[in-house]
DNA sequence: TGGCATTAGTAACTATACTTATTAATTTTG
DNA sequence: CAAAATTAATAAGTATAGTTACTAATGCCA
């Protein structure tokens, strides 16, 4: 049993962690969502009108994997998509009356979850987790604003 | 943008990096293999005909998805599969000799690529993250929560 | 201005990853 | 010993996550 002390498998777990502690307590909050989708519509909401390309490159996101994860949102009524009249080859993407409605408890729950995720770890412990974690990013956060 | 400072984004990005790092550089070797087929091959290299529940326990997956990893694995050769004499529901799982041949050269080229991982962290820090990861792991690593 | 590269989005395909339900075999227990 | 509970694996369904290939629209530029 090499691979247990792996950086890669340590990482895989800890994302099966975090999806499990994400689903279970936006369900229990009374939310149908996923990790990814509220990504997106954490970005949409700060960049109502851009096009799925920048929702994508926003949150570090495929191209071709994003259409999907916005159709979902779509179907539940929290965002819309509309042909842009400049360039009608994009979308832009905003949300939906409701889904402004719902981004503020939603983002509370998602807040406050947070903390569950690490829940092996003191608070130092946690507050050096993610500065390490958020820097072995930087190098490919080239594109992104704080 | 309130997401890309939460825990689950940082890890969701960690684990597309990691996932990216382990298919572009086992494939530059010449194996076609993702980080879950080899976790499940190291798993079985070190149990024998330990059966499929058993081994997706072992890399905490789901008894539902090793299944489908190991049929693929099957499917490459590297693995067999055979209905256990004491217990006919379960398949007890092993290393074909293709499988134990591939198995050494497969294990050198992902442990030099784990560093890849990390790339954007000193050595030192490599080290911190690593066992704060394991840490943060260990509250259910003597067994699975539901 | 006509052609060509680029870009936005989708489609199809592979592979996780998890849930619930089902089937089949085994074990427990009443 | 038969019924009930448990367990191993599969099946079906949803959602990521990425690749390559394709269509359509745009923009460059010679």
């Amino acid at each position: 049993m090499h691979a247990q002390h792996m950086a890669g498998h340590l990482i895989r777990r800890l994302h099966q962690v975090s999806s499990h502690v994400f689903a279970t307590q936006t369900q229990a909050a009374g939310f149908k969502m996923t990790a990814v989708q509220f990504a997106a519509m954490d970005a949409i909401q700060s960049n109502p009108g851009a096009d799925q390309a920048q929702i994508a490159s926003l949150i570090s996101y495929d191209r071709a994997t994003i259409g999907g994860v916005i159709d979902r949102l779509e179907k539940k009524g929290l965002v819309a998509r509309e042909v842009s009249a400049s360039d009608r080859r994009a979308r832009e993407v905003r949300l939906t009356p409701l889904g402004e409605k719902t981004y503020g408890p939603l983002l509370a729950v998602v807040q406050a979850l947070q903390t569950d995720i690490l829940s092996g770890l003191s608070e130092v412990e946690k507050e050096q987790f993610l500065s390490l974690a958020a820097k072995a990013m930087t190098p490919c956060d080239s594109n992104e604003p704080s």
